[in-house]
DNA sequence: CCCTTAATTTGTTGGTCAACATACCGTCGA
DNA sequence: TCGACGGTATGTTGACCAACAAATTAAGGG
């Protein structure tokens, strides 16, 4: 037999339900970003429904980042669905488990050609800021503490771009690109080798010198990848 | 006092550490498309919590297309990221004029920089792919299909690099690229004009010509910026 | 003006009941 | 005897309720 639910519209669970309810009465109210929406009891009377069923239905909208929720203050709408993008580009990796190569790769693409928009957003400050992170790696205690300090420095650089899904990329990179680095960083001679690249990175930046900076991050990037010719255990993250 | 960073991340919610745990879970296992996870139940009692907790973490992995969950089966790990992807943007809040231009700034990094990879991996058939998409193009019967072509185009070249995190990256973008073109493309004219660059950048390609390359993908990409200069409808919900 | 206290709201937990799909097992028929 | 059929047992998700903890705001008292 077919389904004998034929008179309500009964696609999807009482969550969803919830959920599109919640999204008609952002839309009738003509809610905008800021805005708080009734609280948990108050929906929960309002659809007909319990509390759980509208905290599940509030955490599928703060997954896609419409809404935000503080406690005692409710939850407010706002738009953050750039950052759930990113979730969703976090995940991306976690599934399909790229070698380290391939990350490599991607972060070689980026970060060689990012001259363009580098030379049009950088300043005095960046600049700074990025001398400021190559000294402390070079003066960093230990190795990890030193390959910290690298991804910052590439992660200042990027950031410097002033590309916002770039620097969240790279946010979501982090504890790969990381890892990747405590490969590289094998010992004081790796470290000393790449205080040296940053610095002729930061006087091509600086002289907005396009060449130049991309022959040293090339050499530079293309240096960190001896180090990592075998992955730690293939396949995996 | 405060705490020192305990050892373990308190980042978060219980729902989001949780949240963490099951992605920590799929990674270490290797789980991939079609296996099943843990009864709630039983993620419960690994992870020290609620079911309730449980569930509303699962309603997030759920919200952002990596999980699916059948009664009495359990919850299966798909990929329907896409879909998510289109849910997130079906939310009557328009994408800012900021957010495309800067997903459309990082489009152009990749795409505009990708010669050298393009060089090493392509070969005559990816070429003839891309020649017949560009053909079908051409010939497309609306607007939409052409933009959707438009798409393939860009999709099947930056495949073509052999770099997965890209590919995957570019597959994820799928749906919110396609609008980007599609605000790109209002008229033939347009169409034509894509058409034209792009058998310049296959010729480019078949000529391993770096600099014709790089030549012609930044005015094709420059060309489609100027479309979306104006905004629909600035922040409405 | 500052501190304390109360109230409100979300966060988390444990439990109950229902719906339902699957597996297993016993019965019946050929 | 063997196979098909149907019923039941079991385990899982879906939905809900009640209660307490934590946090944050707001009010009130010194």
């Amino acid at each position: 037999m077919t389904t004998e639910t034929a008179g309500i519209e009964d696609r999807g669970s009482a969550v969803d339900q919830v959920v599109d309810a919640i999204r008609r009465l952002i839309r009738e109210r003509n809610l905008g970003i800021g805005d708080a929406l009734p609280s948990e009891i108050e929906l929960a009377a309002m659809f007909d429904t319990s509390r759980n069923t509208v905290r599940e239905a509030i955490r599928m909208l703060k997954a896609y980042g419409i809404i935000e929720s503080r406690q005692k203050v409710g939850a407010v709408i706002t738009d953050r669905r750039q950052q759930a993008l990113m979730e969703l580009f976090s995940f991306a990796i976690d599934i399909s488990a790229e070698n380290f190569l391939d990350i490599q790769g991607f972060r070689r693409l980026v970060e060689v050609n990012l001259s363009d928009l580098l030379f049009q957003a950088i300043d005095a400050a960046a600049l700074a800021r990025l001398e400021a992170i190559n000294e402390a790696m070079r003066l960093a205690p230990d190795l990890p503490e030193a390959a910290r300090l690298d991804f910052e420095f590439h992660a200042a650089l990027v950031g410097s771009a002033g590309n916002q899904t770039l620097s969240q990329v790279y946010g979501i990179l982090r504890p790969l690109l990381q890892r990747l680095m405590e490969a590289g960083k094998a010992s004081r001679i790796a470290i000393d080798s790449a205080y040296d690249d940053h610095g002729d990175i930061i006087a091509a930046l600086r002289q907005r010198d396009r060449i130049a900076y991309a022959y040293h991050m090339n050499r530079h990037l293309h240096a960190g990848l001896q180090f990592i010719q075998t992955p730690k255990e293939p396949g995996q993250i």
